[in-house]
Formats: C-alpha cells, structure tokens, sequence
DNA sequence: AACACTCGTTGCGCCAGCGCAAGTTCAGGC
DNA sequence: GCCTGAACTTGCGCTGGCGCAACGAGTGTT
C-alpha cells in the first residue's frame, strides 16, 4: 500500500495536538482508497465497519425516509471526518454516503477505535467538538426550516455551499462539486420545482449563474442581504 | 454544602464506566442547585460558566432567531446532562435552558472539564456518545420536518413526549411537566393555532384529552398509528 | 370578589409553494 | 452522429396551514 505522508493529516481538526510520531501510528492503521463519482462509501442502515477522513473530493450524506423520500444531511469538505457511527454509539450508519465526485478516502476499521482513543485521548475530545459543531449546524438548520420561507432558506443553503466548497471563478464563486436542484431541495426540505423557480428567478435578476449540475453565485453579497433581510421582500414575479 | 451520594448519580449515561471513588471525586467538585419553575439556568449567549446534570425536574433548551422567534431545541429529561457548551468548544450558550418545573440540578464549572476528562477519559467518550445521540435526534427532526405534514410531526412529537416524560395516569400517559400549544408549536415548526386545531379534533375524536398546559394521551397506539400512516397519493407507477 | 393576565379556541380569508403535466436541453454511450 | 435518459424549466390549479381577529376560560394576585 502507498505511504501517506503524515504532512496530509497533520492539519486536520481530528488530529489536532498529536505529534508527527503519534500521526504515523495512526496512519499505519488506516488504508486510502479510490472512490469514484456516484460510488457508495457505505449505505444507511449497514454495519459500520470503518470510519473515514476525506482527503481529496466531495461526500454527500443522505438519509432516506421508510416512504422512501431522502433528505441530504451534508456534504463532507475536504480534510473532515465521516463515518463516526461506532465512536457516537451507533453499530450501524445512520445515512448513506456516495461520492459526487472522484475522491480519496482515508479508512480505519471501527473496530479499533477504542484502541486509538485510549492511546490518543485527543481524539475523542477532538471528534467530540467536530461533533458538536455539527449539532450546532443541524440545530441551526431546524431554526431556519422552522422560521423561514423557502427562498430564504435555499438562499442560505447556497450561502454555505459557497462558503464551504466554492471556487473563485471569473465572474463570481462557483460551488466546486455537480450538484442538482433535487440535492438543493433535499437539503432545504423544498421541491425540486420550488429550486429550479427560484434559481431561474435569481437568475434573471443577476445574482446567480446556473446551468447542469453547476451553480455560480455572481453576487454573494446581495444573496446574503435576500437571506438575512427580515421585512416581507422581493417574492418571486415575472 | 449538602454532601450528594453518588449512588444519585452511579447509573447516568455520563459516568457510565466510573468507580464509586472516582464519583465522589467528580461529585466534591459540584455544587447542587435548585431552580424554581420558570426560572433561566442560563440564558443564550451568556459564557458557559458552568456544565449541568438535571437530578430532578425538567428544564426546556430553546432557541431564539435574530428576528426573535424562538424554537425549542429539545426537553431535558431527569438524569441528563445540559449546558455542555464548553465541551464541544462553544465558548457562549447556544441556548437558553429555563425550568419548566421545581428542578434540582448539579452544576460543575466548565473550567474543570479538561482536567476532568484527563483524569476520567471515560467521560469524554460517554459525552461524545450523548451529543451523538442529540445529533441523530435532531436529524430526525429534519427528516420529520421535510417530509411530514404537520399533524403527523405533531404526532411525533407527543409520541416523543410521552416516551421521555410520560406518567401514567387514570385512562391514559400524561406527559409530566406543563407543555403549552405554543412549546408544541416550537417543537414543531407551526403555530399555536395550528396546534390547538389539531389537539381539539384528536380530543374530538378520544385519542387525547387535553387542557391548560396538560396533555393525556389517551390511545397512544392510535396516536402512533396516525404518526405512521404512509398515505401517498396512492397510484401505482407504470 | 374582582381583576389582570396568560393560555386556549375557533372562524375566515388568503397565498406560498406543492403536485401534476408537458416540454426542452444536455451529457454520455454506442 | 444518433439515441436515450437524466436534469432542468415552466404553466396551472389547488390546498394546507398561516395570519388575523375576536372571544372564552382558567390561574394567580390584591
């Protein structure tokens, strides 16, 4: 197997207060693996046998209701962890991660990490905070699923997209991975109708450019003042 | 100050692992408190002075947006731990945590948790294993407030309740601490109107029996049924 | 006992956004 | 270069449930 340099890793809030020596027991354990675009990491519902970091690439997590309607739970960014079922408690993972586009996955086998955590207790305090940050951000999100509109809400979904995962482009930030209008609904509990409504609306008005798969944000700044703007604003018309 | 037995706090989730020994350490550093019925144990925003276990009573965690609506994030239950800000490296409250009932808590500074998690690394594994537990609850209630209507998230929300904090009563489970429409409507993503509709035609139809700031539930299979029930628009695909 | 206040109920009108349907565009495979 | 399917767009009608409003009922206070 190919030799990870501890230098990849090093940055990582997982691994945050470990020593280079400390990065290279770990890393000994863990194997990298391919992933192409539209592969599955691993399915909702099966055993989690591993647990990941993503080094190069865009994950998205997805839950899928027993009516068989799904919701996206996040999109994992470069350098973050998934796949923590076993540390939280969890024999089995919780939602379904599939690759949306080619990427490289770093795996550990769960089964070893009481091992890890005993020998580096920074990583459970480590994860600890990532998985409290990540509480905030889905208490967040019931915040806004439970006190704003629809537009606001794909406008401030847009708004992480680009934060997260954008790339300067020429006229505007591009987010850096395809990603459809039904993904869009899926994370703002809308129709894919309702996105595309909106996104052609914005559209013609400037603010964003978007074609297949591919979103532009031209103006983030003025999307930012549509997301936060608290009187009764600019509805959808012709 | 009033010593406290560990055997109050042996079986909680959060010193799961811990010897008697090492409970009194952990207990001679707490200091217990007793909060009257609607009082704030902290407020969102505050610094989180202090880390909290609920010993008896019930204290409601919300939120509140900018445009000062508020949320409610979640119920404690006796025995569970609150106000971990600190811990997931939240410098601030997130929430305010007000007591909904006559409750009696223990309070540890947050200054402590690192030495305490150095000195017991158990606890930061059952910590992490509780706010992993937060986390896929509130996911849930992304789910439930994506794809459900409201009367079966309203549904779900009893039914969560009464499994939480019910008290079984003459003809039926009440759930134990006073809950208005409005906290409903919190939970829930809708309004008191709606949630008062909804109760009034349940009542009218015997699944719960309801009044000021009480609510029995009365056939909480049928209530859970109604939660349930895939009803879809009904065709079959070609 | 009278008061003030909070909590709950219910009727009514309205509209954001969903569901359906029909059409268009585009990417990748053969 | 053609074909097929997935992604996107858009018009239209309908409705769940929200906002408003007015009232009723219980609770704590003086």
């Amino acid at each position: 197997m190919a030799k990870i340099d501890s230098s990849l890793i090093a940055d990582l809030p997982l691994f945050a207060g470990l020593s280079t020596a400390d990065l290279d027991a770990i890393l000994s354990e863990a194997r990298s693996v391919r992933v192409a675009k539209n592969t599955a990491v691993f399915e909702q519902g099966e055993e989690a046998h591993s647990f990941f970091v993503l080094l190069y690439g865009h994950v998205r997590a997805s839950k899928t209701t027993p009516a068989g309607e799904q919701i996206v739970v996040r999109y994992v960014a470069t350098g973050e962890t998934f796949g923590v079922a076993k540390a939280i408690g969890l024999q089995h993972y919780p939602a379904t991660a599939v690759a949306v586009d080619d990427s490289i996955i770093l795996a550990w086998p769960s089964g070893i990490w009481p091992r890890l955590v005993e020998r580096f207790p920074a990583l459970a305090a480590n994860t600890l905070q990532t998985v409290g940050a990540r509480l905030q951000e889905t208490h967040t999100r019931v915040v806004e699923m439970s006190t704003e509109q629809v537009e606001k809400r794909i406008a401030h979904a847009l708004l992480r997209l680009v934060n997260q995962s954008g790339r300067k482009v020429d006229h505007g930030v591009e987010i850096d991975f395809p990603i459809s209008r039904q993904d869009i609904a899926q994370m703002t509990g809308t129709t894919l109708h309702t996105v595309s409504r909106t996104l052609s609306a914005w559209e013609s008005r400037g603010l964003v450019e978007s074609s297949r798969q591919k979103i532009i944000v031209r103006e983030p700044h003025k999307l930012f003042m549509l997301a936060e703007e608290k009187l009764e604003g600019s509805s959808i018309k012709p």
